[in-house]
RNA sequence: GGUGCGGUAGCCAAGCGGUUAGGCACCGGUUUGCAAAACCGGCACACGUGGGUUCAAAUCCCAUCCGCACCUCCA
C-alpha cells in the first residue's frame, strides 16, 4: 500500500495529507516570473521543486494540472523596454520564450496553462468590480484602485502576523490617498501617455496580486489544491491574493500553500537587488543543465541552500555545481553499463546476483516513499545512489557467469529489468531525460570547449600512447597520460581498448 | 519591534523520541604494466549552548547564543 502524500502548508505551519478537492485530480498554480530579463538561478531552485512535485503526483497516478503564470505587465517591464527602446509588451513576449526556455533547460516541464496578464484584463477588471461592488475595494479620485485591508479580518494568516505588527516596522510610505497604509494596489492609473488598457476607472495597469487571482480562477476554479511560490512571495503577495479572492469568493482559495527555500550567496539571499545573481544561463558557460537540478535536490526545498562561487584564476567555479555534475556523470555511467549489459532482453528481476536484485526491486517504491514525505529529495538522490551502485556490481560480476548461461541470461534481465526501474526512479525526479551518449556528448562537448581542448588531437595522443603500450614502451605511455592528465584529461584503460573523459 | 527559516562529524546534507540515510574529501584493499574508472572496507558513535521532561532526546519543553530572510519590488 502507498504511504498518503504528506506536504507542508504554510498555512496550518504543519504537514498536511494531500487530499484533493475533486478525487484524482491536483490542481496546482505556481507564480512564475516578471519578464524583465533571464531567469537566475533562484528562479530554477523554485521552479525545479514544483516541477518535482508535478512529475511526482503525475508518478503517482494522479491527473495534475499544472498552471504556471507570466507576468508580462509589470512597472519594471516597462522600464526596461524602454532603455532598450522597445514596445513593452513585445520585450515581455520576448523574454518570456527566454525564461521558459531556461526553466525547460533544467528539466521543468511546460506548465499545462501559462496565462498572461495581458491576455487577462478582462478577468482582471472584473474581480476588481466584484471587490469594489463588495466594498472591498475603493476607487480613489487618481483613477487608482486600491484592496481595503481593514476590511478582510483574516489578514495575516498566511504569513502569521498581524496589522498592527506589520505597521511597526513597516516601511511603507505615507500615502495619503490609501485609508491604510497596507492597502493595496488592485489597478494603478497609468495616464493617457504611458502604458496601460481602458478600465472603468480610467486607463490604468493592473497591481501585481490581482493578476493570479484572476487567473488561478480562470484555468482552476475560485478553490483548489496548491499554490506555490518562493518563500519571498508569502508576503505581501501570497498575503493579498488571498485577502482580495477570498473576499469576493467568500470561500477558502488554495487549500495548500507551499513555499521554497531560498537560495544564498555568501549566506544572503540571491536577489536581483543584492546583484548577487547567477543566472541560469550563466553557469551553463561550466555547468550541465542537470547539475543544476541535482544540486537543488540534494537539500530538501524548504531549507536555504547556498550557492559557492569561488574564483581561480581568470576562471570562475561553482563547486557545488561540480560535485552534482560528478554525480549527474555517476548516474549516467551506471546506466550505460546496464544499456551495455541488457540489449535487448526482456526486464525480469532475477535473483541471479541477490544483493542487486534486491535494491531494484525496492528503488522505485523507496523514491516514492521519500517523495511522499513531503518531497524529501535528499533521500531519493541516495536511492538512485545506490541504484548506480547496484548496477556497476552488476557490471563488475556478469562477466564471472558467461560459462553459467542460464545465470548469465538472468543477469542480462536483470539489467533490463534495472534500466527501466532507473527510469521510473528518475522520471519523477525529472533527472536523467536524455539517453547517455547524449549527455556524455554534451557534458565533453561543453569541457572541451572550456578547456580549450578539441577531441581530435586527444584522440591522436591516445592513440600514439596505445601503440606505446603495445610495445610495452611504458615510459612513453606514461608520459603521455601525464601530459593529458596535465590538460585536464583522464584515461580509462578497459583491457585493450583506452576511452577518455574530461572529470569536473 | 514583529514574523519565519536555519545552526548535524573536515565539507554538503537526511533524520525530528529508541535499529547512527547518503554524498564529497581522506585512508586502506580488489583490479591495473602503472594509473583512472568501478567495487569492497575504514572514516568520524556528530547533532550551537545551558537547563528540564522521559526508562530513552539530534529529535519534546524552557532559556540562550549565532546566521539569514521577510515586514518596499523580489522565486
Amino acid at each position: 500500500m502507498v504511504s498518503p502524500v504528506r506536504l507542508y502548508n504554510t498555512l496550518s505551519q504543519s504537514l498536511e495529507p494531500l487530499e484533493p478537492l475533486e478525487p484524482g485530480h491536483v490542481r496546482i498554480y505556481l507564480c512564475g516570473l516578471t519578464t524583465y530579463d533571464h531567469a537566475h538561478l533562484g528562479h530554477a531552485r523554485t521552479n525545479s521543486t514544483f516541477d518535482v512535485l508535478v512529475r511526482f503526483l503525475r508518478a503517482r497516478g494522479l491527473r495534475v494540472t499544472f498552471v504556471r503564470n507570466v507576468t508580462d505587465v509589470d512597472d519594471k517591464i516597462l522600464h526596461r523596454a524602454a532603455e532598450l527602446c522597445e514596445d513593452p509588451l513585445t520585450f515581455s513576449a520576448r523574454m518570456a520564450h527566454v525564461n521558459d526556455g531556461e526553466l525547460k533547460c533544467v528539466g521543468c516541464l511546460v506548465p499545462d496553462h501559462e496565462p498572461r496578464v495581458s491576455g487577462h484584463l478582462d478577468d482582471i477588471v472584473r474581480l476588481i468590480e466584484a471587490l469594489i461592488a463588495r466594498d472591498a475595494a475603493y476607487v480613489v479620485d487618481t483613477g487608482d484602485v486600491y484592496f481595503a485591508v481593514r476590511g478582510f479580518a483574516e489578514y495575516g494568516k498566511l504569513s502569521h502576523r498581524n496589522l498592527d505588527d506589520l505597521r511597526v516596522g513597516a516601511r511603507v510610505e505615507a500615502d495619503d490617498r490609501k485609508r491604510d497604509p497596507l492597502d493595496f494596489a488592485l489597478w494603478k492609473a497609468s495616464g493617457d501617455q504611458t502604458w496601460g488598457w481602458p478600465s472603468p476607472w480610467g486607463r490604468g495597469r493592473p497591481g501585481w496580486h490581482i493578476e493570479c487571482s484572476a487567473m488561478a480562477a480562470r484555468y482552476l476554479g475560485e478553490h483548489f489544491d496548491i499554490h506555490g511560490g518562493g518563500m519571498d512571495l508569502i508576503f505581501p503577495h501570497h498575503e493579498n491574493e488571498i485577502a482580495q479572492s477570498e473576499a469576493v469568493w467568500g470561500a477558502p482559495f488554495a487549500k495548500l500553500w507551499m513555499h521554497a527555500g531560498f537560495l544564498n550567496v555568501d549566506t544572503e539571499k540571491m536577489s536581483k537587488s543584492l546583484g548577487n545573481f547567477v543566472t541560469i544561463r550563466d553557469v551553463l558557460a561550466t555547468n550541465d543543465p542537470e547539475a543544476i537540478r541535482y544540486f537543488f535536490l540534494g537539500a530538501h526545498y524548504r531549507g536555504p541552500i547556498d550557492f559557492d562561487v569561488e574564483r581561480r584564476g581568470e576562471r570562475v567555479v561553482f563547486p557545488g555545481l561540480d560535485e552534482a555534475e560528478a554525480r549527474v556523470d555517476y548516474l549516467y555511467g551506471a546506466c550505460d553499463a546496464l544499456t551495455r549489459i541488457a540489449g535487448n532482453a526482456e526486464p525480469e528481476v532475477s535473483d541471479v546476483i541477490p544483493g542487486v536484485a534486491s535494491v531494484i526491486r525496492n528503488a522505485e517504491a523507496r523514491v516514492l516513499s521519500a517523495l511522499a514525505k513531503d518531497l524529501n529529495t535528499p533521500v531519493a538522490l541516495a536511492v538512485l545512489g545506490d541504484l548506480a551502485k547496484a548496477a556497476n556490481e552488476l557490471a563488475l560480476q556478469v562477466g564471472k557467469l558467461k560459462k553459467d548461461p542460464k545465470r548469465y541470461e538472468g543477469a542480462v534481465r536483470l539489467a533490463a529489468a534495472g534500466l527501466e526501474v532507473f527510469r521510473r526512479c528518475t522520471t519523477p525526479l525529472g533527472l536523467m531525460q536524455v539517453a547517455s551518449d547524449v549527455y556524455v556528448a554534451r557534458t565533453r562537448g561543453r569541457r572541451l570547449a572550456q578547456r580549450g581542448l578539441d577531441a581530435a588531437s586527444i584522440d591522436a595522443k591516445v592513440e600514439e600512447r596505445t601503440r606505446a603500450r603495445t610495445q610495452k614502451d611504458f615510459a612513453r605511455s606514461d608520459a603521455i597520460r601525464a601530459e593529458l592528465t596535465g590538460l585536464g584529461v583522464e584515461l580509462l584503460d578497459f583491457g585493450g581498448v583506452t576511452g577518455w573523459k574530461i572529470p569536473l
